[in-house]
This record gives C-alpha cells, sequence and structure tokens, in this order.
DNA sequence: TATTGTTATACTCTATAACTATA
DNA sequence: TATAGTTATAGAGTATAACAATA
C-alpha cells in the first residue's frame, strides 16, 4: 500500500508502438490512431506477470552480456554451487528443467570450463555436478553484476520494504498457487 | 509488509520431486537424498517470477479448460472489445505479439467463430477486428471464470490489499523497467 | 525390474525476411 | 516508396518415448 501509483501511465509498451503518436487528435477517414484502452487487462494477473518477466530476464540479459549468461544458466551454477555433490537429476529438476533438456544446458556450461559431470564412485550411473574454479570465478562475477546492476533496479523502482514484499509474494504464488 | 511469512517452506516443487523424500536421515554410501538447498535463487526477482507466472498460467488454463481460451487468446478477446474497429497491426503490437505471430493466434478465435476480420473501407490493406455474438458471449463467461475461479484465489493467498500492491507493482516493473 | 544420462523428436513461442495488395 | 496482412522459416523452450549403462 506504500507503493506509489504509476500504474495508471500504462500506454505505450509493446513491440513498436512507434506509429501511433500523432498529434492531431483525427487523421484522415475514421480511425483514430491513438493508444489502445487497456482496460481490464492492466488488472490481470498473469498479463502483468507476464509482461513484468519478460523485461526483467531482458534486463538480466543486458547486465550479463560481458558474462554470457542467460537466466537459466546463472540459476544452475548457483545451485550447483549452493549443493555441490548433487546429480544432473536433482539439479534440473529442482530448477523445474526436465533431465533431457537438461543435457544442453550442461553440455555448454562444460564446454566453457564453468562445470564438470563427475562419474560418481557410488552409483556409476549419475554425473555428478561441480564448479570449476572458472566456474566460481564467473559466479562470483556474475552475483556482483546481477547485486549492482540488476536487482539494484528494483530497489531504486520499489524500495527495500517494497522489494522484499514482492518476492516473498511471488515466492508464495510460486508454491501455494 | 503485511504479507504473512510463508516463503520459507521452499522444498519440492519442481519437475518430479518424487524420489528423494527419505525417512532416513542418511541413505547409502555418501550422497544424502534430501532437499536441495535454493540458498539466494530463492532471492532472484527472475526465478521467482519466472516460477510464479508458470504457476499461474497453469492454474489459468485449468480454470478456462471448459472454454478453450489460452491467456494469450484471452488478452485478445479483452482488448478487442474494449478497443473495437483497430486493426490486426494495434491489437498485435499492444500485446507484445509480432504480426506474422498474430496471424495464427487469429486464424484460430475467426475459425471457433469468436471474432471476425472485416476489411477497412478507407484503408482496404487493414484488417478491422470485431468479437462476434459467440465471441462476446464467450468472453462475458470467460471473464466470469476468471473473476471466480482464477483472480480469487490470489485474494484467498495474498488478501485484497497485497493483491493489489502486487498488481500494480508488477505494472511498474513491466512498465518501467 | 528400475534409474541415470542421453538421443531423437515434436510442439509451442518467438523472431526475421520477403512476398502481395494496397496506399 | 511505404504499410497491412501474410507466408516461410529458423531458433529457443518445453514435452515425451526410448535406448545404453548401471543398479
Amino acid at each position: 500500500m506504500t507503493v506509489s501509483k504509476t500504474a495508471e501511465k500504462s500506454s505505450e509498451k509493446a513491440g513498436d508502438a512507434t506509429k501511433g503518436r500523432k498529434d492531431a487528435p483525427e487523421g484522415h477517414g475514421q480511425g483514430s490512431a491513438e493508444a489502445l484502452q487497456l482496460g481490464e487487462l492492466s488488472e490481470q494477473l498473469g498479463y502483468v506477470l507476464k509482461r513484468a518477466q519478460l523485461k526483467v530476464f531482458e534486463n538480466f540479459l543486458r547486465c550479463m552480456a560481458s558474462l554470457q549468461l542467460t537466466p537459466a544458466q546463472f540459476s544452475v551454477l548457483l545451485l550447483v554451487e549452493k549443493n555441490p555433490g548433487r546429480n544432473q537429476t536433482e539439479i534440473a529438476s529442482t530448477l523445474g528443467i526436465l533431465r533431457p533438456n537438461f543435457v544442453a544446458l550442461l553440455d555448454n556450461l562444460e564446454s566453457r570450463d564453468l562445470c564438470a559431470r563427475i562419474r560418481s564412485t557410488n552409483d556409476r550411473r549419475s554425473h555428478i555436478l561441480v564448479l570449476t574454479d572458472k566456474g566460481k570465478a564467473v559466479l562470483s562475477r556474475a552475483k556482483k553484476l546481477v547485486a549492482t546492476k540488476h536487482e539494484s533496479r528494483l530497489n531504486e523502482l520499489l524500495g527495500q520494504a517494497n522489494r522484499e514484499a514482492l518476492i516473498e509474494m511471488l515466492s508464495k504464488i510460486a508454491n501455494e498457487f
């Protein structure tokens, strides 16, 4: 409720939005060329959630351009660092990634020498995942970039308290909806 | 800040998560089989945003199963109803849908007699979009389903005030991040 | 028999170039 | 020439079945 009212200025944002924007109130024959009314759409949870998610991912990619890490790759590195000694199935399923789709993702990280698969001695079917030294170094830099360039934008935009409340509500939705 | 603390119970959620869950604290040789630590991941905006968005879309699809409407289709019907007489480019770009990708989406809605393309008399290049009577009726039922089955879950989960604050913060991110 | 990692494959979304018909 | 709708196409992301190695 401390949230500053700025949602109502919703107008241009999608794709191009470089065509309308005329000075005269009316143009030619019949069709007005002004911005559309979003109406109930701007109150739809799914709609704003999706739009926000796309914006956040875009910003994440820009912030991480120098390290060439996608959100998915970053999440894998973070999870492997926090849970060393786990196998592919465990890491993948925790992130909601299906095992078949995790293979190419890991191939990429391994080819860049950021993490490594180690055949388990107990169960020779499974691959234990660990970060390489380079992987640890890159992740460390990635965290700093995310904190200073990415997450910091949220604090500027919403303020510390609102930022925490937002994360908490989103977690609740992710876990209980 | 009124948000009830429930984010910490983050454990099983992804994909299967039906394998771990053992009773004994330790199993065999070396690897423990307990839930992984999410660590900093649970504080990452992009991560929780994406997980929440997936959950919300899943729920939306379940709620709309009887009408067979996806979030994208629903948003098109909503926007066309609110802005009758607009052409494909205007509707698509407002929703962040690229024109080429909008064609098949519209073909679907038109084949189900929910909306219609009408060749504009002023500019014979453009197709004016309108809802059919059936489209209006279906949208009306869809709105009720969304309100009673889908959006209502948010109020149960977060409470009215938090729900409004959430939508507002997400809109702000979508528009200004 | 069941499970781990893997391959193959398919289906959806998204993105770009280029065509046509109009302007 | 420029724009609206369209086609074709390519790339991500996501989903399922099935195989080899191992348990």
